[in-house]
DNA sequence: AGCCATGATTTAGA
DNA sequence: TCTAAATCATGGCT
């Protein structure tokens, strides 16, 4: 590389200044062309102290001459001078000067600050996306993640597959639009990138571009290009956000329950009417039997108990249906406590016995047996919440006494 | 469309 | 944390 010591800090420059001394950088060019006015003068530092000093700082000063006239001349004279200074053994040297303004400018300075630093937020939507099953591998993963979270903790039945494959339609749907789009942008990122660096190739031909210039503009386009990357991304997680609030919406997708989820949950219900409040174990024997889960066990309940006390004369008619139905099915003398799937069975029908004590059908209207059972021990209905470790492993007994 | 049934959610209390 | 009670929102029937 040339040394550069003996390009600056010569003293003032003559009167005409190449015309170039308004630009930022160009004092040094200035200082540059100086020695030209001053070739007799001699004995300075650096290579300005050798022989081979002065010849370079002359024909520096030239070379910039030359730059400096080419406007006037015409087209042809100018190309012969191009190729004479593409020619001329001092070349190199101008270049690292000109180099070395241009580090000095304003590209220099207005990327400095905004060199790599990932993006938060960015970071947010990847994680996200991938979380999602959007971004990422195909198979699995944050679709199939969302669909089971959706199912344990929404509460929706087994037999809303048909909603699960809608949603894994509608986010793959989603997802290949993203990757397409993607692609798309990353193409055009590389194709552009490829472009600008040919160009500034082909411009290293006549000026000097640094590697760190091109390192720069491929970055600046790069950020450009990921801030498009960034709004699909914002644009592709909100979609799936909207597409997973309606999913996982249980009330806009309410699906009332298969009569024999209904008539599972009944049937423990009026076969335990004197204390309605399964235990843990019985909700999840419920929900198992039921398909449903324990919270949706759990509501069901709620509102059984609070609409059954509200109007027991409007249940009278299922009550009754349900007290013969278990009955049927009691077996004579079998008062074993238990929860009602502890055998396995499936059915609530041995459990039922405890409250079934009256076991007879009302007629026309009068009180039911539940009823007054219900009522002559002063149960739940009475009271504003279930006694302390209500469950049905001790109901059985309640009434019966 | 209107009504009722029903599953889910919210709020307050113990 | 569980429940009662009120309320919301949807399904399904007429």
């Amino acid at each position: 590389m040339l040394q550069q010591q003996p390009l600056t800090g010569n003293g003032p420059s003559n009167g005409r200044g190449l015309g170039v001394s308004g630009h930022p950088g160009m004092h040094a060019l200035n200082s540059v062309h100086q020695p030209s006015q001053h070739r007799s003068d001699g004995g300075d530092s650096g290579l300005e102290g050798t022989e081979n000093g002065h010849e370079n700082r002359r024909d520096i000063g030239d070379i910039l001459q030359q730059i400096m006239t080419i406007t006037d001349q015409s087209l042809d004279e100018a190309q012969a001078k191009k190729h004479a200074l593409n020619c001329h053994r001092m070349k190199p040297a101008l270049f690292s000067v000109l180099c070395e303004i241009k580090e000095k400018t304003g590209l220099s300075m207005r990327n400095a600050q905004e060199d790599e630093s990932q993006d938060p937020q960015l970071v947010r939507l990847d994680n996200m996306l991938l979380a999602e099953g959007v971004a990422g591998p195909e198979k699995g993963g944050g679709a199939a993640a969302a669909v089971s979270a959706a199912t344990s903790s929404g509460g929706l039945s087994p037999d809303s597959s048909l909603e699960h494959s809608d949603y894994k339609s509608k986010l793959s749907q989603i997802r290949g639009i993203y990757h397409t789009e993607l692609e798309k942008y990353e193409q055009a990122c590389t194709e552009f990138t490829t472009h600008v660096m040919n160009l500034l190739r082909e411009q290293s031909r006549t000026r000097p571009v640094t590697p760190r210039e091109i390192e720069r503009m491929v970055g600046i386009i790069h950020r450009k290009f990921s801030t498009i990357q960034t709004q699909l991304k914002q644009s592709t997680c909100e979609a799936v956000m909207i597409l997973r609030s309606r999913f996982l919406d249980a009330r806009r997708k309410r699906r009332n329950f298969s009569k024999q989820a209904t008539e599972g949950l009944n049937e423990y219900f009026y076969s335990h009417l004197s204390n309605p409040y399964p235990s843990e174990e019985a909700k999840e024997d419920l929900a198992k039997l039921c398909g449903i889960t324990v919270s949706q066990v759990c509501n069901w309940f709620g509102n059984k108990r609070i609409r059954y006390k509200k109007n027991i004369g409007k249940f009278q008619e299922e009550a009754n249906l349900y007290a013969m139905k278990t009955a049927l099915v009691v077996r004579p003398g079998d008062d074993s406590p238990h929860t009602p799937n502890s055998t396995g069975s499936g059915s609530f029908s041995l459990s039922g016995s405890a409250d079934l004590f009256l076991g007879v059908p009302p007629v026309n209207g009068e009180q039911s047996a539940y009823q007054v059972g219900v009522q002559s021990n002063g149960n739940w209905l009475g009271r504003n919440s279930p006694p302390p470790g209500a469950s049905p492993h001790s109901d059985h007994s309640d009434i019966s006494d």
